[in-house]
DNA sequence: TCATACTGTAATAAAATAGATTACAAATTT
DNA sequence: AAATTTGTAATCTATTTTATTACAGTATGA
């Protein structure tokens, strides 16, 4: 299983990048997620952390973009929303007696930490306008 | 959360590359991981589906592997293992109402492709043998 | 100013997935 | 024949993810 954390925080910030004026409302973009607008209000305070979007409280409140989607890459998002890519490590402490075993987890890291740099680089050259604009 | 599904299989074949020749028990293999002989068992399963080991029943039984270390990529394992990398998705439907919600998952899934394409090259230019050589 | 409509956040529950364990039949060796 | 090992099903436990409930705090505007 994998968290949908990356998928619900694209799905918000292109439905803001759609209306870039306006506060949009947990509860409207729950809406077009089908979800709990409180896991909503969550992925946002995380693009708070991050200074991507403003939300203001109150009757008519909600959340908008602090800055064009041009200038937002799906890399940003992608760091905001996991650590790195990993394909997983065993769950539990492999054998240090073993040759294998004892290095087994740094090896798996290097080769992970190779991926998730290609990775990045795919990702910075999306900017969030790229990937809302083929909707 | 992620499955070790990779990093299992992985670590069983990297044993197994290093005594190309002898066939290892499930119990072994476990010993070197601290994990059940069970799990590594169906791992082994899923490699022998593959073609890429095969087992002795019995006495003295166990698993080897079916060609050279070097003839094996990571990308192979990988795509035993994952069906895709992906940064997930919602888990519920999104609303079809929406212009975004109702294509959503199409253009995640387009760029998903895209990563696992460049994911994919980058594993199939390494061998399970030198993977085993970082030992 | 007061009802309304929001956000923010904590606490808890439910659902889904991953991993561990138990059990035992079948196969092979010695 | 005894011992050892695979193969696999069934079940249990742990962990993670998602949903829900609840409610205090804030802004709007009639």
């Amino acid at each position: 299983m994998i968290s949908g954390k990356f998928a619900i925080t694209l799905h918000i910030l292109t439905l803001l990048s759609k209306a870039p004026e306006d506060f949009l409302s947990s509860d409207y973009i729950a809406g077009s997620m089908n979800m709990n607008p409180v896991l909503v209000r969550k992925e946002i305070a995380n693009l708070k952390k991050n200074h991507i979007v403003e939300s203001k409280e109150g009757k008519n409140g909600g959340t908008r973009l602090l800055k064009p989607a041009a200038e937002i890459t799906l890399n940003d998002i992608f760091k905001m929303t996991f650590e790195t890519v990993t394909f997983g490590y065993s769950k539990n402490e492999p054998n240090p007696e073993c040759l294998v075993g004892k290095q087994i987890n740094q090896n798996l890291g290097n080769l992970y930490d190779d991926i998730n740099q290609k990775i990045s680089k795919q990702l910075s050259e999306i900017s969030l306008l790229n990937f809302a604009d083929t909707f």
